[in-house]
RNA sequence: GCGGGUGUGGCGGAAUGGUAGACGCGACGGACUCAAAAUCCGUUUCUGGCGACAGAGUGUCGGUUCGAGUCCGACCACCCGCACCA
């Protein structure tokens, strides 16, 4: 050792993470380190670790490197905590991008869906994550998809499915049904065909039969970040109100003789002046039928389809329909009926009654086609000035019955009225809607049911259950896939034995994942779930993934377990306990001379003597902009590919990185000069330890009354365990890898070589073991050689309590508030003491001379303040 | 428009009402080297001063307090969500 030249020696002390993270890996795999039975045996407490499942694309990208090593940290370190901890992955396979890819290149969606999963698999594998890979399923297994159809069929049998008509995005050219995001400028995404609103028989689940429920469960979760649960109950929109009933003057053919409306403000009936109905509104039917100008008007607002809506900016327009209906307080007098293109047929009732005085949209309508604009409102001070429209809570005027009622009270009178008199009823509205299933594509789970002329809709029989899809499929027709198979759909009745068809529509793939944290519990289970497993396991402890997810996943979620509640599948409402969702990561965005984007790695930097920063293209030395930080995406080429990171510094480094950067609930940004850091960081830990081992003394015998030094060190120590303790329970992780840096350099300035120096350097062996356990294993390795047990299997350290009081403070010394000067004060003095010391401090005293001192005040452990 | 969040050095950020800027990145200076890389040491909020030190400083304005980044009020900016919800 002492004649190796400074190279060969720093070459000797280099960590070698290409050969040891996969020897890692592989030995916790041996050990079977993160292997957990279906239902555990109880010694232990249990918590379940749960990141939300990649959709299997191809390739990890670095939100997955992230999301992956936010979930490890907790699995790991709860693990050492003592608990029993499962910590499973699987894949959300089904979806589109399978049958694009089956259109386009000719591959079956299957092929190309578990080719990408067994990429990913090897990607997330060399990761190392503490994961339990014997849990692995895919939502496309039939194994998985049969239990799904299972639970589909239990949710009918007990009330929780529908179908029903439901307006759709039709593709006319493709003959299929379009999300909403596959709508752009009102055409499909694909064929560019203008889309239709088209109603169709789909399948739903009844989740607004728990819509109370799912909004009053939102107070428990006291672990879900404050926005999600705001985000959830927006969504699920209760309001509270009135249907109304108006009497149409003359009968309509065909029609009933009153239209409902929902009102929020039933104390400004008598403020009406029209009444507003939506295009899709058998009103508005019937008068499309007998007047072409409705008709017109009608096919126009159809055509603006349901997501540009928003961008249109929507101008309020309008068209009489010559119905007219009865007040229902005023005898004889009537308003007429408009079709409105604001009013939209999903909420409420389809249709409203105009009050423009008290509402900014009625106003704006009856404004541009010169109805009546009548005050019934005043403002709560009397007196005061008004300016319409008036929509705070007020005073009624004009109302006849209500005048002089408060705004809150006044509402009730007019809700009494109507129920009196039988025109209306106090309701309470959501906005929430039953969830629409039904998709018309092939690569979904098949909906259970088979459509017989004479038995109607029948239930598959569970003895045929799965309904598996076909694997021979054209993808070159238009239309679903399912429907066009030449033999697939056609069956036997199950009831009645005559020729049928199947339902060729397949589960939207947000129900797959409603429940997939259930079936991880028991995933080769014959039954969708087994009682012990999930009773045992569930709630998820902690679940972790993107705010994108905030409302339609964990709502859908939250209803199905539900569903599964109320089928007798589990016990419990909430699956889950605690929620955290980690911000973005963002890079830099370039762009070349010819507005094209450039790739990170395409561009090369130079620094300006002003420290500004200047880009060209490598090799072509053309100029670059340098655009702003924004979120990874392919359209930007911004993005940083993880296999080519761990290639070249490690999974420790590009964890260590994505941890330290900031608070992970934010965004962060991916910065070569920071993996960079993280990288040299590892190395140097890894000299710090390597560079000890000769002549380090022995473990075991930490002699009580060491020495200064060692007490010193032995101190920092404890006070670090301490510390990144609290960090890691709080999600704190940038505050932890801060600690570990300071309690690295505390070490490597310490002059103790003795038995507190092994001490301090396997403590921080096991305190990066979340964060970077390769590197953990290899240090533990290098101060342990032969040890039995692997860090990933040991207990997280105690902080000795003595340890961390110390013997003397640094308190702070102000003088009317600023700071002074520090005093050293043994943890024992008494104020009198301290104060005379506080006094004597050179530059303190400086500051008091010729004045005296009219208040002393002492915060202890931590401030004196002299008011003088 | 409504709702929510965030504003701290060149940058990411730290800070139970009690020494603002921990830790890292970047930058600058130095050591080692023939040289570079790697590594190590030092400096790095701004202004004044050789210095001890003094003054200012956490988006803006005001308040509470012996003491405010932190609490309260008003405002500004940015980000996110929902958005004709009757």
């Amino acid at each position: 050792m002492t004649d190796a030249t400074p190279e060969t020696r720093s070459a000797e002390l280099r960590h070698d993470f290409k050969t040891a993270e996969p020897r890692w890996q592989a030995e916790w795999e041996r050990r079977g380190c993160f292997t957990v039975p279906d239902v555990p045996d109880g010694t232990k407490p249990k918590y379940y670790v749960l990141e939300m499942f990649p959709y299997p694309s191809g390739k990890i990208h670095m939100g997955h490197v992230r999301n992956y090593t936010l979930g490890d940290v907790v699995a790991r370190y709860k693990r050492a905590r003592g608990h029993q901890v499962m910590h499973p992955m699987g894949w959300d396979a089904f979806g589109l991008p399978a049958e694009n890819a089956a259109r386009e290149r000719g591959i079956h969606p299957g092929t190309w869906t578990y080719q990408n999963i067994a990429n990913m698999r090897a990607e997330l594998q060399r990761m190392g994550l503490s994961l339990e890979w014997a849990r692995e399923f895919a939502t496309c297994d039939p194994e998985y998809y049969g239990q799904q159809q299972k639970l589909f069929l239990d949710f009918y049998r007990a009330g929780l499915v529908e179908r029903k008509e439901s307006w759709v995005n039709w593709d006319p050219v493709d003959g299929t049904v379009l999300a909403n995001e596959q709508v752009i400028d009102g055409r499909g995404w694909r064929s560019g065909a203008l889309v239709e609103k088209k109603k169709l028989s789909q399948w739903f689940f009844s989740i607004t039969k728990y819509a109370p429920d799912l909004l009053e469960a939102l107070e428990k979760l006291d672990r879900w970040p404050e926005r999600v649960k705001l985000m959830q109950a927006n969504w699920i929109g209760r309001s509270e109100g009135a249907r109304v009933r108006f009497k149409l003057a003359e009968a309509v053919a065909g029609l009933e003789d009153e239209v409902e409306v929902f009102t929020t403000r039933p104390d400004t009936l008598y403020g009406m002046s029209f009444l507003a109905v939506a295009a899709e509104h058998p009103l508005a039917a019937a008068a499309g039928a007998k007047d072409p100008g409705a008709a017109e008007f009608i096919a126009e607002c159809r055509r603006m389809g349901t997501s540009e809506a928003a961008i249109e900016q929507a101008e309020k327009r309008g068209y009489d329909t010559g119905f007219r209906v009865a007040h229902p307080f005023l005898p004889g007098v009537t308003f007429p009926v408009w079709i409105a293109n604001f009013v939209l047929m999903e909420y409420g009732t389809g249709a409203i009654f105009g009050c423009p005085a008290h509402d900014e949209r009625d106003f704006e309508f009856a404004t541009k086609y010169g109805l009546a604009i009548t005050q019934v409102v005043r403002p709560p001070e009397e007196g005061a000035a008004v300016t319409l429209p008036f929509t705070d809570p007020g005073v009624a005027v004009n109302s006849g019955p209500l005048d002089g009622l408060p705004t809150a009270e006044a509402k009730r009178a007019a809700i009494a009225r109507l129920e009196e008199s039988g025109q209306g009823t106090g309701v309470v509205n959501w906005r929430l809607r039953d969830w629409g299933v039904s998709r018309q594509r092939y690569w979904g789970c098949p909906i259970p049911f088979i459509h017989c002329e004479a038995c109607g809709v029948v239930p598959v029989p569970d003895d045929q259950l799965p309904v598996k899809l076909p694997e021979d499929v054209d993808f070159s027709k238009p239309g679903n896939p399912l429907d066009n198979h030449p033999s697939w759909k056609h069956v036997a009745c199950p009831s009645c034995g005559k020729d049928a068809v199947r339902e060729t529509d397949t589960c939207d793939t947000f129900v797959d994942s409603s429940w997939y944290f259930a079936r991880f519990c028991s995933p080769r289970a014959a039954l969708p779930v087994t009682r012990a497993a999930v009773d045992a396991w569930l709630p998820v402890d902690q679940y972790i993934g993107g705010i994108e997810h905030a409302i339609l996943h964990l709502l859908y979620s939250r209803f199905f377990t539900r569903g599964m509640r109320d089928t007798g599948h589990l016990e419990l409402a909430e699956p889950f306990a605690g929620l955290f969702t980690q911000g973005m990561v963002t890079h830099e965005s370039y762009k070349g001379a010819d507005g094209r984007w450039l790739y990170p790695e395409e561009v090369e930097f130079s620094l300006a003597v002003d420290g500004s920063r200047s880009a060209t293209v490598k090799g072509s030395k053309e100029p670059v902009t340098i655009g702003r930080v924004e979120a990874m995406s392919k359209s930007k080429r911004n993005t940083v590919d993880p296999g080519a990171i761990i290639d070249k510094y490690g999974a420790d480094t590009a964890r260590w990185f994505i941890l330290s950067d900031n608070p992970p609930e934010r965004d962060m940004e991916w910065t070569e000069a920071g993996v960079a850091g993280a990288y040299r960081f590892s190395q140097r830990l890894y000299r710090l330890v390597a560079g000890a081992l000769p002549g380090l003394a022995p473990a075991g015998d930490l002699a009580e009354g060491a020495a200064d030094e060692a007490r010193k060190l032995r101190q920092v120590t404890h006070r670090t365990i301490a510390a990144v303790t609290e960090a890691l329970e709080s999600f704190g992780f940038n505050v932890a890898v801060a600690r570990i840096h300071e309690f690295a350099n505390a070490i490597a300035e310490s002059a103790e070589t003795g038995p507190a120096k092994r001490e301090a350097l396997e403590t921080i062996a096991r305190l990066i073991s979340p964060m970077m356990p390769h590197l953990a294993e290899e240090l533990w390795s290098l101060l342990r050689p032969g040890e039995a047990k692997l860090v990933a299997e040991l207990p997280w350290p105690e902080a000795d309590p003595a340890l961390l009081r110390a013997e003397t403070l640094t308190l702070a010394v102000q003088v009317l508030g600023k700071l002074r000067g520090t005093i050293e004060v043994p943890v024992d003095a008494d104020e009198a003491t301290i104060f005379a010391l506080a006094e004597a401090e050179e530059n303190v005293a400086r500051s008091i001379a010729g004045r005296s001192i009219r208040k002393r005040i002492h915060v202890p452990g931590r401030v004196v303040n002299f008011v003088v």
